[in-house]
DNA sequence: ATTATCTATAGATCTATAGATAATGC
DNA sequence: ATTATCTATAGATCTATAGATAATGC
């Protein structure tokens, strides 16, 4: 009858949780272990249990993003998105500011001189890159409607995609990012209703 | 023959070069009054007598960049930028990497909760698509070759010039900044060689 | 025996204030 | 008298470690 004392692997991603919303709400550099885990209902040195040091605890929050954004035939499965569920993913991404503010407030803070995140977006983008040519050129073939080669017009619409969370995290009221989105593809030369 | 003391205005401007660095290097919330101070060349105690507290250094910085980029008949001008202008800024500050650095920091960490900074990029971003849109109507009247209003298409050019900054920052060598940039502006239909 | 969690605390920071001291400007 | 700067320090944090205690699983 009594509820059934969570296990090691719940409460991990329990801290997990915490650690977006903390991470969300100040950053990496601010949010401390502490707060994370009196979110997770613990205390910090209970924290320090499951994650050995708070580097420990960005790798897993970096990973599970990993997971989430190449999970279910994601960007990085070499079975790759097709353009029109990127639009899809946008407008999901639309729904879940909480997430969209994580990363993109890590995005931020990994520019910053030996920022324990900085590696993984190095790779992430270089990744990020090779997988939109690698979309687009399956939509398109080698050059795309509007001229481009798919190689160039990779780096675009990755800083398409980031630019417009910044504009619509900072003022949702006045940026509607799926649509934006839209904009550009079919700047690129999507043709909208398929 | 003795070097000139310096002045307050001096110190003053010595003590912002200082937050940039620091700021570029480490964020906003890592920047430490001590390691500005430190950089500076005074203690910590020193730079507060120029600036009453940490938030208030923030707010000259802020102040800085704006005289920095609406300085010599800007953006936020109403003479505003030529769209030609506007590839060699990106042009310009890909020979900037520090000051590009510290406000893609900034931005950053800006969308997180309650950061000092966030009013004034809110603020600002809402001028940068004004300025964009002005621009792209100055340059091509209501409608863009490509279709696009202007009012459509700035928050895509604003989304393109951030976004190529971040890749940029984390990637030197694999992003050319100002070639894509110039990719960005034919796709709206701007005609290269004028 | 192992796992999870806690109390206690070391050792570094951080921002900011108080008040002393020195230099400059009237 | 005002301005610039310093020493000293209060009062909060922060990360991490040490070691005790309780609960679970063989």
């Amino acid at each position: 009858m009594t509820a059934a004392r969570p296990r090691s692997e719940e409460r991990r991603e329990a801290i997990l949780r915490a650690a977006f919303e903390v991470i969300a709400e100040r950053g990496y550099r601010g949010a401390s272990l502490a707060a994370v885990a009196e979110r997770a209902g613990l205390t910090q040195q209970g924290l320090l249990h499951h994650f050995p040091g708070k580097e420990a605890l960005l790798v897993a929050v970096l990973e599970e993003r990993d997971r989430w954004d190449t999970g279910g035939g994601g960007a990085s499965g070499r079975s790759g998105w097709r353009l029109d569920l990127l639009a899809t993913l946008v407008e999901y991404n639309a729904m879940r500011p909480g997430m969209v503010q994580t990363f993109s407030a890590l995005l931020g803070e990994s520019v910053t001189d030996s920022h324990p995140a900085r590696a993984f977006f190095v790779r992430r983008y270089t990744a990020v890159r090779a997988d939109m040519a690698e979309l687009l050129r399956t939509e398109f073939g080698e050059r795309l409607p509007c001229g481009l080669t798919p190689e160039r017009a990779a780096p675009l619409l990755t800083a398409v995609l980031d630019g417009l969370q910044y504009q619509w995290l900072l003022d949702p009221e006045s940026v509607d990012m799926a649509a934006a989105f839209r904009d550009f593809m079919v700047l690129v030369g999507w043709e909208e209703v398929k």
